[in-house]
DNA sequence: AATCTTTGCAACCGCACAGTT
DNA sequence: TAACTGTGCGGTTGCAAAGAT
């Protein structure tokens, strides 16, 4: 079926509108309402398309409309959101009032896909990344640190030029330690339906086999030997069973892997889940938990990093992971 | 100060769908 | 049931402002 263009007429105006235009706009529905958009502009003695009148209308002209930069919690819930419905805008509009759907998917592209992928979170899947480019960029950015480092050494240096270094070190480190655990935790999701902190079910239950690459870095992640860590994971079945091992392997770090899991609902990071969860029961906890969720203490996660990420395993440590 | 590049956002385009004739 | 119309939605574009060189 061929359906003919709402706009036929080439001496429609188009491009951005007036004051005046807005004014007639503005006006005639304040006067008549907005019964039908085709009829709408000549009746309002508009040279627009009935189309061009109701984008103006609903994304610009209606006066619900709240205007200025989104609050952390709007960022928080539209990201929340989002993992549940995908690029859904009009949808996720509905959760924010006075927000339209085309300001919110303007936000996203220009504002937090950036921030995701820049905390290397695929922003279509809300899984970690794993694209090669992804992987290069962190390697350059722990390349980057271990030349500031170097040149720490150099009594001419200033403390600007060391706290940056020191600070894109962390920032590398942390963005690994934080994709490792969320493929961790992304496994336990999967398993589980969709239900973060059930303790007694295998993290990795039915992932015959861990991959090579995930088990290096846990090795490397938690200082105990990769045979030792390999019969943990494959003799374990449950959450704390694993840490239970861990802990006999090294003290330290096993604290700080259950102050992780203690605290992961708080973590600053969205919900790791897939895009296309269709369960009612999932999308019922999802929305409770759209709005329910106090900010995350993300100091106290930062402290338990930095405890984790003894300095000693500085750049050239996490570079050889990398490679 | 001039030019180039990047960013943010308003607006457009085309498709899909529901309702009507 | 097919043809048609109006509306809503998501992707994309174009442009002005801001920032970098």
């Amino acid at each position: 079926m061929v359906r003919s263009p709402c706009c036929d007429d080439n001496n429609l105006k188009k491009g951005p509108w007036t004051p005046e235009e807005d004014e007639k706009l503005v006006d005639h529905i304040n006067k008549h309402g907005y019964g039908n958009w085709k009829t709408l502009p000549r009746s309002a003695g508009l040279n627009r398309c009935g189309k061009s009148c109701r984008l103006r209308w609903t994304n610009y002209l209606r006066p619900d409309i709240k205007r200025g930069k989104f609050s952390q919690e709007e960022e928080r819930i539209i990201i929340n959101l989002h993992s549940v419905l995908g690029n859904k805008w009009s949808k996720i509009a509905t959760h924010l009032p006075g927000r339209t759907d085309n300001e919110i998917k303007n936000f996203w592209n220009t504002n937090i896909r950036k921030k995701l992928l820049q905390m290397g979170i695929d922003p279509t899947t809300h899984k970690p990344r794993t694209d090669l480019n992804h992987l290069l960029s962190l390697s350059q950015l722990l390349s980057t640190a271990q030349f500031g480092n170097s040149l720490m050494n150099n009594p001419l240096d200033n403390i600007a030029l060391g706290r940056l270094q020191t600070d894109s070190t962390q920032l590398a480190k942390i963005q690994l330690l934080q994709n490792l655990l969320q493929v961790i935790n992304s496994s336990t999701l999967a398993n589980n339906n969709g239900f973060l902190g059930t303790q007694n079910v295998n993290p990795f239950e039915g992932v015959v086999m861990a991959p090579a690459s995930l088990i290096t870095s846990a090795c490397l992640t938690t200082n105990i030997d990769h045979q030792a860590f390999s019969n943990l994971w494959s003799s374990t079945t449950s959450m704390d069973e694993l840490l239970g091992g861990i802990e006999e392997q090294d003290q330290g770090v096993s604290n700080n892997f259950s102050n992780y899991n203690i605290q992961q609902d708080q973590n600053t990071l969205p919900p790791l889940v897939s895009a296309s969860h269709e369960t009612s029961s999932f999308r019922k906890m999802e929305g409770e938990h759209l709005t329910g969720s106090s900010p995350p203490d993300s100091s106290t996660i930062f402290e338990a990093w930095e405890k984790l990420m003894d300095d000693e395993t500085s750049g050239s440590y996490w570079k050889d992971i990398l490679e």
